[in-house]
DNA sequence: CTGAAAGCGCTTACAG
DNA sequence: CTGAAAGCGCTTACAG
């Protein structure tokens, strides 16, 4: 099986090697009926095209990536996996942008700034993006772009783009057999970031339903709205309006001040809890037993499969959204996740 | 920042592109003094070759991958993950042949064969191997060949190459945290591939250093060699002598046995098992519960590695040897890990 | 709508 | 030891 190229297709259909190329790739104009001869040609051939080559001979390609800022440690996890794989399709002359936006500020302005940004100079040739929005408006905006798009973080209207998430049912169902495993732990609380907003919503529900299949009770639910003040005085009423419970989700990264009320109250010990995502706090909060476990969403894989669903979009392959796989971090293995 | 080419440098060192090429990739014949006027002419501008012209440019380069074909599930994981890599890097044009040579053979014939099939042909550019062997026959075999080589799975002597392996100690380690998560656990025993094989032994002292820190007794430890009758009757002479055990750690594929030995004399569920790996076998017996976790060995991001480190070496990038991390695969969570 | 030609950045015979 | 030239497989102005 001789490699064929794409003057084998262009001799089996009977064009110029250029024509073949625009046939192949949908630019410049052909005649439908040489589109189809050329497609079936390389159909027939089994050809694939030389990566290498298309780099070398087409305009490098770049990449617009467009992230929050907060957290910052978290942000920074994403970044890390972008620039991992970055370096890897940087010697094949790929490049990229990276733009945060301040997702603290006023509405969406910020997003739809950096959007601008990369769309008005036209200095990109595909986008990565969070949304800090699921407004109409957000949608139409992002209709408007012609180029290869791709979400990351958070699920995107499959009519938009693909996206590229955590799995987040699993977070909550791997926090819920986690607490099931100790054997003691009947009555359980979770303590979300916001209760209807979709990702927090698919954790809650991943947890609600292995909770129930292994026994768990759901006693109370609280929403943090990501902040630790509110964390802490939630866990505060929860512990003192449900006294039985003994293990608590917390699924946004206000877990540190939950694990602070637990123990100014003298809980320390008596109640599990299991958070997300490692940074510092968390960090130090499973080190000293006050977290049990954490449920990393594997924010570094994610960022590094954004770069090459975003290549292979680039290079015109199909792709589908993917869900990366949370992982189980204990006390020994902390060191792959989080090092100080 | 333009992008500099090896023209430029050529240019600052005032040779021809040619020369520069072979300075840089210490090809052909050329000058001690040119060589480096080359080099700090390159080191200067910031030069980094193109990879795509590179691959277009040279010959294809062929991977060659030699790996034992037993136990057929786990080494399956690797060629997957072999697999994975490949198809990136197939469309840049790199080209592999694998081999799965004999291990249940007498001595390392079949390792020795496969390795001539690979040296006497010349048709490999660089090779993955997972050594059957430690002899010092094995070492000069290897040193000999000239290829960048790789050694997966299990660790090499670094002066032969580098090697791409899961964490060892880390395996055993996150078996013991686990165990000691139940809280009701005390003394526990381990069932070993054999203990005087490095890679055994490594997951051996992880669990000791780790259970001795978390207040587990070690209190038996058996060797199975790898066999499910072995390693079926290690259990019961272990529940019949140290009727306390509460916990095992199984670190070779053998836990499938044990968990057959423990439901047979009547005690599941009062004897907390975790294993090795994923495959039907311990699929089963975790979702059944009779196996509380799995630690698996990441066997298919050791393939995916391997690949990548070897299109580095090939590429004349420096690398080092790599150790994967475990991960703690749950009932909730083993369909990322095995689907039936 | 189609094709001949230049060129992307490199390596490798080949000739000096 | 050094260099001029061909060519890897593609894309993209440019000319018809």
């Amino acid at each position: 099986m001789a490699k064929v190229s794409i003057t084998d297709v262009a001799a089996e259909a009977h064009v110029a090697i250029s024509t073949a190329s625009k046939a192949l790739n949908g630019t410049g104009s052909i005649g439908k009926d040489t589109v189809e001869r050329v497609m079936e040609a390389a159909k027939r051939l089994g050809y694939r095209p030389n990566r290498a080559a298309q780099m070398l001979a087409g305009k490098q390609k770049k990449i617009g990536i467009l992230i929050p800022d907060f957290p910052d440690q978290i942000i920074s996890c994403f970044e890390a996996g972008i620039a991992d794989a970055m370096e890897e399709y940087a010697s094949f002359g790929f490049r990229h942008t990276l733009f945060r936006y301040d997702n603290r500020a006023q509405g969406d302005a910020a997003f739809f700034d950096g959007l601008e940004l990369f769309a008005r100079k036209e200095l990109v040739d595909g986008l990565i993006f969070t949304p800090s929005c699921v407004s109409s408006v957000c949608r139409d905006r992002l209709m408007q772009l012609s180029i290869p798009k791709l979400s990351l973080q958070i699920r995107a209207d499959p009519t938009i783009c693909t996206s590229v998430t955590v799995d987040e049912p699993m977070v909550g169902r791997m926090a819920a057999e986690f607490l099931s495993l100790f054997g003691t732990i009947r009555s359980t609380g979770v303590i979300v970031g916001e209760r209807n907003i979709a990702i927090h919503k698919m954790n809650l529900e991943g947890y609600a339903s292995e909770a129930a299949a292994r026994g768990l009770e759901l006693t109370a639910i609280a929403d943090s709205y990501n902040d630790m003040n509110t964390a802490y005085n939630e866990t505060e009423s929860m512990l003192q309006n449900f006294p039985q419970i003994q293990g608590i989700f917390v699924s946004s990264y206000v877990a540190p001040a939950v694990c602070s009320c637990i123990r100014d109250r003298g809980k320390a010990g008596d109640i599990r809890v299991i958070g997300v995502d490692v940074y510092k706090e968390t960090a130090e909060c499973l080190a000293c037993g006050l977290l049990s476990a954490i449920i990393y969403q594997n924010q570094r894989e994610q960022g590094r499969q954004s770069i090459r669903q975003m290549v292979s979009l680039l290079l015109d392959e199909p792709t589908e959204s993917i869900r990366i796989k949370p992982e189980l971090v204990m006390n020994c293995n902390l060191s792959f996740y989080y090092t100080p």
